[in-house]
This record gives C-alpha cells, sequence and structure tokens, in this order.
DNA sequence: GTGTTCGCTTGATCCAAGTCAACCATAAAT
DNA sequence: ATTTATGGTTGACTTGGATCAAGCGAACAC
C-alpha cells in the first residue's frame, strides 16, 4: 500500500534513480563498459544526487574541488571571467556529461558551472574515484578516456576560435547539440536551445548581434527554421557545406 | 680507461641519463612528488628515449596511439588539420611537458606533433602506465593533475581566442613563455623563439603580418627588444598591463 | 489589462585585423 | 662571391564583425 507512506515511497525512488546501475545515461556517462558487479560498487561512490535551480551555480571558480559531477539531467554553461572582468562561455554540458575536470589540476575549481534550467546532478567524490579506478580496470581505462576527450573538444574549439569565419563557427556549434542530441535519443533536426545569443556569442568569440544575423542568414538560406529558442535543422547538409567553405 | 671503449661509455651514459630518478625534469615531469622507490619502478617503464631532429614529426594525427611522450630535451608544436586545409597550432612544448594526451580517446593520434628544435623525448608505454598508476597512488594522482592541466590550459586559450585583442594575445604569449623558461632554469626575460611568426599567429589566431607588427610595436614602446627570433623582455609589467587593458 | 524587463532583431557606422604587395635580412646552396 | 630560399617587416587598402542605436515581442509583475 504504498499510497499510506508516500513519503517513505519517495525515498526508495531517489535511492533507486540514483544508482547508476539503472540510469539510462549509463552508455554515456562514467560507467561505460562496466560489468554489472562492477556497476554496484560505482553505485557505492555515486551517492549524492542533487537538484540545481535553472540560474544556480554548481560551484564557482576558486571553491576547493572535492567532487566531479555527472548531469543526470538538465543542461549547464561553464565559463572563465578574467580579472578585468571580461568572461568567457568555455562549454556547454548536458545529460551524461560530466564537470568539474579542471579542478583536479590545481583542487580548485577554474571555473564556474552554471545551471541553464532544473537541473539534477550525480556527485563523485574524487578521491574514492581513485581508489575505485585503482580496482576497477575499465573505469580506470574510461575515466582517462573521459579526460583526453575533453582535451580534444577543446583542441576543436580552439580550431573553431582561431580560424572560422562567424558564420561557420555557428553552423558547427548546431551541428555538434545536433549530434550530441541525437545520441541522447532525441531529434537531430529539432531543438531547444537552452542558452541566450549572448551565451553562444561567448562561447564562439562573437558579439550577441552577429549571433542574431547569422541565424536569420541561414534562416533566410533556408538552412534552419529559427522561433526564439526553438531551433528546426531543414538542410544539414547545406551547415555542413558552410562549414568547408573556404579553403586556407 | 673509459677512452678505449667509447662506445660502451657512450651505451653506459645513455642508461644512466634515461631514467627519470636522475632526470633533472623530475620535478616538472610525470614523476613529480614519487618516493626513491616508486620512481624506479617508473625508470622500468620509461626505457625508450628517442631522438627526434628538427622537422620531423614524433607522431601524426590518425596514427595509432599507445604510448604518451615526456619531451627531455627540444621544443616541439602540434598542430591540428581541417579537412578543407587549415590547420592550428594548439600548443609549443618544451621540456619536462607530456605529449600525446589527445590520443587516449579515440586510440588514435588526433595532432601532429612536430619538433621545432633537435629534441630528445621519453616514450611512455601508455597501458603500462595505466597498470603502474594503479598500484602508486602519487603516479595516479599526479597524472590525473597533468591532464586536468591541460585542459585549463586550453581553457586559457580559449579565452585569449575569444575575447583578447591581438596585440593583448601577443603580450600573454611572451609572458607565458617566459614563465616556462624561468620554471626551467633559463632567464626569464632573454630567450631565443623556436617558431616562426606564422606559427606564432597561427597558434594566437592571427595572421603573421599581425604578429610581427605587435612585436614591432612592443618594441617601439619599450616593452621588448626583438631582433629576428631573439627576445629580450624589457618591462614585465608593461606587457602584463597590456594584458588587462580593456574592461568587459 | 498595462507597464516593465529581458532577450532578440535589424540598420548604420566604424575599426582592428586581414589581404595584397613590395622589399629586406639571414642562411644555405652553388 | 653570388644566387636562392625562407622568414620577417612595412605600407596601402579592404573587410568582417564590433559598436552604437532603435525598435520589437514574449514573459512576468502588479
Amino acid at each position: 500500500m504504498p499510497q499510506t507512506h508516500p513519503l517513505n515511497q519517495e525515498i526508495s525512488l531517489s535511492v533507486i534513480k540514483t544508482a547508476c546501475s539503472n540510469c539510462n545515461l549509463r552508455e554515456l556517462c562514467l560507467p561505460y563498459g562496466l560489468s554489472l558487479e562492477e556497476l554496484e560498487r560505482l553505485d557505492d561512490l555515486v551517492s549524492t544526487r542533487r537538484r540545481i535551480k535553472r540560474g544556480d551555480h554548481l560551484y564557482r571558480a576558486g571553491e576547493v574541488f572535492d567532487a566531479i559531477y555527472a548531469i543526470r539531467s538538465g543542461f549547464f554553461k561553464t565559463d572563465v571571467l578574467l580579472e578585468d572582468g571580461r568572461d568567457q562561455v568555455t562549454g556547454f554540458q548536458m545529460a551524461g556529461e560530466l564537470l568539474g575536470l579542471d579542478g583536479i589540476s590545481t583542487e580548485h575549481h577554474t571555473c564556474n558551472a552554471i545551471a541553464l534550467e532544473d537541473s539534477e546532478i550525480c556527485a563523485i567524490p574524487f578521491s574514492r574515484l581513485e581508489v575505485l579506478s585503482r580496482e576497477i580496470h575499465t573505469l580506470q581505462h574510461h575515466f582517462h578516456k573521459v579526460m583526453s576527450r575533453e582535451i580534444v573538444r577543446d583542441h576543436g574549439v580552439m580550431m573553431l576560435l582561431g580560424t572560422m569565419r562567424a558564420e561557420e563557427r555557428l553552423a558547427a556549434f548546431l551541428l555538434n547539440l545536433s549530434q550530441r542530441f541525437t545520441a541522447r535519443g532525441f531529434s537531430h533536426a529539432e531543438f531547444y536551445l537552452r542558452m541566450t545569443r549572448e551565451e553562444i556569442g561567448s562561447y564562439l568569440g562573437l558579439k550577441l548581434e552577429t549571433v542574431s544575423r547569422a541565424f536569420s542568414r541561414f534562416q533566410e538560406e533556408g538552412h534552419i527554421a529559427v522561433q526564439q529558442k526553438h531551433i528546426r535543422i531543414l538542410n544539414v547538409n547545406g551547415l555542413k557545406a558552410l562549414m568547408n567553405h573556404r579553403a586556407a
């Protein structure tokens, strides 16, 4: 008779939900490739789940680092601040992706992580992750891969910022989002942007007006349909063509 | 009577030189923080040393990844290539720094590593490094820090490319080089650039002409003295001031 | 409802860096 | 010693994206 004990039910549900072993993101997230038995050991470690409301910080630059975070649901941005007040968005993160890897280096976070919609995260105490990954080879190797993937991603962004024109950057950005939504089982052709034009611009090294103009231009040329934050991709190949446009 | 056996002498010297335990870079490189006994175990692993001549590749994008490389002496650049021929330098690496971390992700290298002067590297077979870092906590943790530091560095470059003007970028670049030379016991105020203006420009998202003009301007303003690749920093604070110049 | 705020779009103008081009310096090749 | 190649500097001009500015539409508060 669950109805008579709503609170207990809530708790047990939450305990079930928090386990990696039955998280539907396990193929994207840290548990990737682990056996059932290994998964259960990871479950012990990933005990704390936390809700972060839209606009709130998951962590701030300068805070002591002691855990990395897996996004269970929702959407985040990370940004870095320069002393003189300038800032830059360094990435957008969605379900199944890890946050906080930058903090390992100095044992302090070096950027801010802010929820762009109400989100849920799993905290993974880092020292315990190191212990466990000494015991589970697969986990160790996968964690190394995740860190390395982050480095490769960053190189992509450097390429984008260093060599691409405004429209190429935005095309690359949209294609990347589309691909990541697809990997999570959502439509590749239709999605809502969680971030503002200004945040997109900050990430792409452009001003919000330039981002807005590029959206308008893509729409005029029939590549996409834009209505506020709702994006429909009408011509993927058109967008891809925009990217390889100008040779060295 | 060493003179009578020059070849043997050479070999034994080289064996001695190859050990992490008496490498003068151990405080900068992977061995950082290890005990003597742990160091000796790392020595077993880092058995292969290789010379790379100026202009030669240490590895190429697409090659299978199986080792990371510690720079023993010399200077490298890494670059990524886009399908359409555009390329970008993603970093410059000097003695004590690690190369190849990007390859862990896909088990293939994703960039090219090219020696900018005759160099020597130590190859560290990655699977053996994983084994050893399961056994030596300090090594495991330090390796994680090194990877994380690379991510933080990349964020810095993103900031540079996304929000800074040409002269700020070059000032940041020179200050960074100076600081890294200092950490290696060289002069902080005087050094030779190992890369061309074009390579600097590629790294900073600028054209070589812009880099050249910025050098000239710094010289006019008395911040540095430039003679080809020989740089003397005359006014560190002047350069630093250039960076924080314009607020958001 | 009506005002207020925030995010977005669009136009007009400006400027930092790119492009094109000529020339110079150093080092290697003959 | 002279040629050739490579890398660097400088000038004139162009341009893509920034800046400044006005106005619009959706969401929310009252």
